[in-house]
DNA sequence: CTCTGTGCAAAGCGTTTGCAAACGA
DNA sequence: TCGTTTGCAAACGCTTTGCACAGAG
């Protein structure tokens, strides 16, 4: 298991230049997304009632909510998969392995994509969601 | 408003070339979906009552899985937005206005990003989900 | 001290299921 | 006719809300 070498203090920074007050249950939160990187709904649950027992799920949900609203934190929808979460970073694209669902980030070059879309399209493009679906190393 | 072109007998084939029963409630649905491209699943309740007023929406739901099922349909998860669904064609990408929320299809060369993606990592890609972002002409 | 966040329980809402009747092949 | 589909209503599960208490600033 990777195990965090941040403060707690190091949290509560983060989430105050966003314009959150800094809870331990948010603490928690942010903590869990930078260590794992992606989780959905259930797994961040489960883990951080480990910490926090009287952690409720409303909490989550509360706290997703305004981090999202907050731009802390983003929701990646997955094709055929429960939404993960993810400390927002710069922009990126993201692997899904199609066995055993895992979630990387990568970095791609995406001026090809949006030069050819603004070409072929009437569209102004601003943005590009990528989700590339394959095998990971293991699951090859 | 588009208007259908199609005999009913048209959309009846195009089920049973995918081992689906041709029922009214099918026909109508296929026939929805090729006039508007994509609906989510209350646009397409709301449009089929029209036609087909004792309707349920168990029926839509039950429908739209065993048209995935047999890959007859496809859900495209769009960020932020209710799904959205569409027939199944040759492999596409999706522009979504993020004004009026307008979904359009939009044909991509993927090799770059595919290479890219199987060079930056140690997946091997077998598919590429895209959703472009940005302004319609309308709402520009 | 004040306002926001937390936890609990209840409510809400979209989706699924069970079943009898209707229907497609 | 036989197996599938439909429509209804009930059940389900995830998400949201209301509220009293606790905690951050």
């Amino acid at each position: 298991m990777v195990q965090s070498h941040k403060s707690a203090e190091h949290y509560a920074s983060l989430l105050r230049a966003h314009q959150l007050k800094a809870t331990p249950q948010r603490s928690a939160i942010a903590e869990a997304l930078e260590i794992h990187g992606h989780l959905n709904i259930e797994a961040l649950y489960e883990l951080l009632k480990q910490k926090l027992p009287t952690l409720s799920l409303a909490t989550i949900y509360k706290n997703l909510h305004s981090m999202i609203d907050k731009n802390f934190v983003a929701e990646v929808k997955l094709p055929g998969a429960k939404s993960v979460y993810e400390l927002v970073k710069e922009q990126h694209s993201h692997l899904v392995c199609e066995k055993c669902g895992k979630v990387e980030d990568i970095s791609l070059t995406l001026e090809y994509c949006i030069d050819e879309a603004n070409a072929k399209s009437n569209f102004t493009i601003t943005q590009v969601d990528i989700v590339l679906r394959g095998r990971c190393h293991q699951c090859q």
